[in-house]
DNA sequence: GAAAACTATTATATATATAAAATATTTCAG
DNA sequence: CTGAAATATTTTATATATATAATAGTTTTC
């Protein structure tokens, strides 16, 4: 199976960089090595995940992150709240929620105070294998980073957190 | 403009735990808000510098992605050399090359020792434009990830090795 | 020389960004 | 209070990217 990638191959520049850096290389130097490993490793992780779900529940990493949305919600939302939460553009969300409706996960209602609005609610089918794949999901997780400490990975989260910071809003 | 996501709304999962969450929380529920943290701050970075490439150079992430590895690799590649190094599937890298050949960044030649065999090289423009692609890529990295120290950076990377290590093979 | 392996492309389904269009509601000038 | 303009919500259109699978042309191997 082939990954999702995309972003990947800045790759290059470590691969190429990497040798020539001295120790005390500049910020610009570090932030691109950083940048790099992170997106090594979000990517291979990203990538099982992205297999297990679809091999297992043949079900898409988008269309996961809808009925997670929609569960955490615990009530029906519009597309453009799922598209706001999710990221996503509006156009999009129509394209998944429309295989949603196919496999029976979610349904569209219309409201009935503002006819603009659809809402997506999840079905009692949808609902059940969402359960199941979360809790899937995690177990997957924790094999993944299992050579990790609870100590490194609270640090590493401290890192995140804070690198995400700096990139700014979101 | 929106961003590009996918996987992203596994946000849900930690926005419902982590109120419950107690400080001696298990393994499995720390993976989960690693790797939501970490999924979080890539996919922060990963929009801004597809924006930044697309509106200043008019260039996708992947075709900046085989525009590097070509660089770097500094001879002409095969189509499955490209596949294999940017982690994508062999089918996906024909679609880039064919808009790479039609902005004349890179452009096809055919072996002559074995015909099933088509090189990929950089044209001089497309040489020339992506070192400027480089160039500005990683001040805009330095930018982003301003905040972080060279030693916070240092420890990031650290961790990010082991928790990439941790996932497996790649 | 036939079977197996290799290389690249094509086909199909899904996902995504951007932009434009379609539909429905609200606002506000008159 | 009415109706045109502004807003809001969603879908549609177009281009790109991606995974998987199937196909076509070449080369290698036995």
């Amino acid at each position: 199976m082939m990954p999702p990638c995309a972003v990947q191959a800045y790759l290059i520049i470590m691969k190429t960089k990497e040798i020539s850096q001295a120790p005390t290389a500049g910020h610009s130097k570090e932030s691109l090595r950083t940048w790099l490993r992170m997106l090594s490793c979000e990517t291979a992780i990203e990538q099982h995940l992205r297999t297990l779900l679809r091999q297992n529940f043949s079900v898409t990493l988008p269309q996961f992150d809808v009925l997670a949305e929609l569960e955490r919600a615990g009530a029906p939302l519009t597309m453009s709240q799922l598209s706001k939460e999710l990221m996503v553009s509006n156009g999009n969300v129509t394209g998944v929620i429309d295989r949603l409706e196919k496999t029976g996960f979610a349904r569209r209602v219309r409201a009935e105070h503002d006819r603009r609005i659809q809402y997506i609610e999840l079905t009692t089918k949808g609902r059940t294998e969402f359960i199941k794949m979360a809790t899937q999901h995690e177990r997957w997780l924790a094999d993944l980073l299992s050579d990790l400490s609870l100590a490194e990975m609270g640090k590493l989260q401290d890192l995140l957190v804070k690198a995400r910071q700096s990139v700014g809003s979101g």
